[in-house]
DNA sequence: AATGAATGAGTTTTCATTCAT
DNA sequence: TATGAATGAAAACTCATTCAT
């Protein structure tokens, strides 16, 4: 008995308009897979916020698994975009990696919704993402712009040779990432609100010096 | 359906030993809520791996939610009696946080079920850890470790100061965690094996230099 | 397990009707209701007998409790409907009196379904018609009629005075729901079958004289 | 998960009590099986409000049908005691009649679990009582003094002829038993509360002088 | 006599998916 | 393209009853 809801300003969509109904799909099913994972989510639930019948899903999407890989190929894309958004122009590399760092710390900040899809398929040891052509064909613009960026670096003397630049990649990933990913139990451990923006200000600040110290000469 | 199965090692178990069958269930839950999450494990799947009646699990530990929670307890026991079993007795600062980041990756190499359970109850914004006073009650050694061995290193003169011991903490955590959390899609979007033992031992080596240069003066 | 069976008089149903569906449901569901309870009886009996995939009722109703509920408004619906029928015209008083005891008795004869429904809406406090808005809207023409019948009687110096509507109302229905409700048990403790035409006709004849003496002048 | 409770003033009783824990049972199935009927009540409820274990209800009466006719002959059983206790004397006809109908609504005011129960049984088509040939050795001693009642009446001139002294009973008790079996439904539709003091006190009336009225020469 | 563990057969309800229109 | 009805399979949970101690 989900009641039927349309979404937020959208009052009256158009009967037929499939690209609409298949954005409002996606956009539900997003929301609904980060926030129950592929096994929680129901389809009709995704297709009641989408305001659309359920068996729209399956016009467009074919199966709840289909759409669940088109959420997660709409959310990598969107990161991709994002990361190749980022000028870093002529800064030097100790700016640039500053640049790059926040950066990374604020798109896991604003986006719950991708560590939660992210974790969820990694549970199912990306089974997605293995058979995804398109997501395969996608690849990091931020891991070279990090490489370039070490590689300057050590040239100018201002970053320590050897770091390697999928380990800083990863390691930059992970020390933002972490934090937003087990923000519930790790306040409900410390015993404090991790989610309070002070908190997530100081984080921000840790996770900036820690790397820059990290690859310091 | 699904065929009655004993658990390993476990060919006859008495019929009546409530405490073994509350054991099996158990372990049989862990393995399947981490392989599943709360949401995709089943009930009758978990007792036919523990051997026993499906009921049981109604009988010992009332609901599905509540094996849940039961699970987490148990986990979050096994990790806080690991980190008091670590024994840094006199070493030097450096070498003590050597030891503490290297346990900390280790244990997360062995344990991806701890993984799994704790990604799965922070989609459930840590709401079985909320509730839990047995999880309240149990609080992380290793937090007093890390501070312990961060001031003195900084009495010594060979770590920096102003390092928080809570942010370092989350960083030594998320080094490691992020790589085993996330290893399948990464080394699926990256193309190489992050499982192989040889990637493994070349990120622990990181993980500790990458703390150790962090907080080096 | 238990046998499709299609309603009686309804040897193929369209497959796409839903109306006919909702009715046959309702049908089935009353008869099982009546028989067994709310907690008594089954939704997948109810479903067989209306020779319907047991999810309708889901569909159609949303749980077990709402389906009863359609069910008691139904019945009420019925017997008030039966009640607006009762045609007295310009009947003299005591012949309407008449009337009225005995349509009300022959409606009890005719439908021990509603006598059963009513018992366990009562033994569940009346739960479901207290929160039912259409059953608050059905008012009783019978007792309007009750009301004024008495009237003219008393004024024509047939009736005695005195006699408040609303109790003469439930004395009328208790002469006759009692006989009915409680007919297995008076049978099987006085060793006579009150079910029997004779005795039913029997009783008939007693309640409308018992009723008319207790109001005479 | 139905907590323990132990029956009120028996904080501590006997472990080894068998005619206690008996009562306590019979006492608790009384109870339950008048508020939930025989489909609906629990027998490890009826245990544990009787705070024993569920096994002794098999100890003591086989089954939950067996129960539940035990009950059903404590509750005669009752009542037919209480008809013998009635004691009219000499009481002039009009008098003693007015004591039975008085007492026979009284018991049914006081004790709602004998209707329940009753109605229940009758769901069932008397199938408890059909069998219990305690049940069939219990005659009611109230038949023979409405009969002996009526028949003084009659002759003194005080009642009318012409009345069956077993229609007579089962109106007297149906004048009382609807109301009171209805209270709720009627309370409901009429949007009265016929469970209020004055409401009851108001019926009573009504019915001793309904039945007078109706038997009078 | 008494207990708690254990069980088999259900019971309501859910859900992804397909069908008919 | 879109809808609501319909379905089969399964899911969590229940319950009367029996077993082992």
């Amino acid at each position: 008995m989900a009641a039927r809801r349309r979404v937020l300003g959208e009052t009256s969509r158009q009967r037929r308009d499939p690209e609409a109904t298949r954005a409002a799909l996606l956009a539900a099913a997003r929301r609904e897979f980060a926030a129950k994972g592929l096994a929680g989510a129901r389809v009709e639930e995704i297709a009641a916020i989408a305001g659309v019948n359920k068996q729209l899903v399956y016009h467009h999407f074919g199966s709840k698994d289909e759409l669940y890989l088109a959420v997660l190929e709409e959310v990598y894309a969107e990161i991709r975009e994002r990361e190749k958004e980022l000028r870093l122009g002529d800064l030097p590399p100790r700016e640039a990696m500053v640049q790059l760092v926040s950066a990374s710390f604020d798109y896991l900040a604003e986006h719950p919704d991708f560590i939660a899809l992210l974790n969820d398929e990694n549970r199912h040891q990306a089974a997605h993402v293995r058979v995804s052509s398109r997501l395969h064909a996608m690849n990091s613009p931020l891991i070279a712009l990090i490489a370039e960026t070490l590689e300057k670096g050590e040239r100018e003397g201002v970053f320590r040779k050897g770091v390697d630049s999928v380990d800083l990649y990863i390691s930059i990933a992970g020390l933002s990432y972490f934090y937003f990913s087990n923000l519930r139990t790790l306040s409900a451990i410390f015993g404090v609100d991790l989610a309070a923006p002070d908190s997530v200000a100081s984080r921000r600040r840790h996770v900036v010096d820690f790397v820059l110290n990290a690859i310091r000469p």
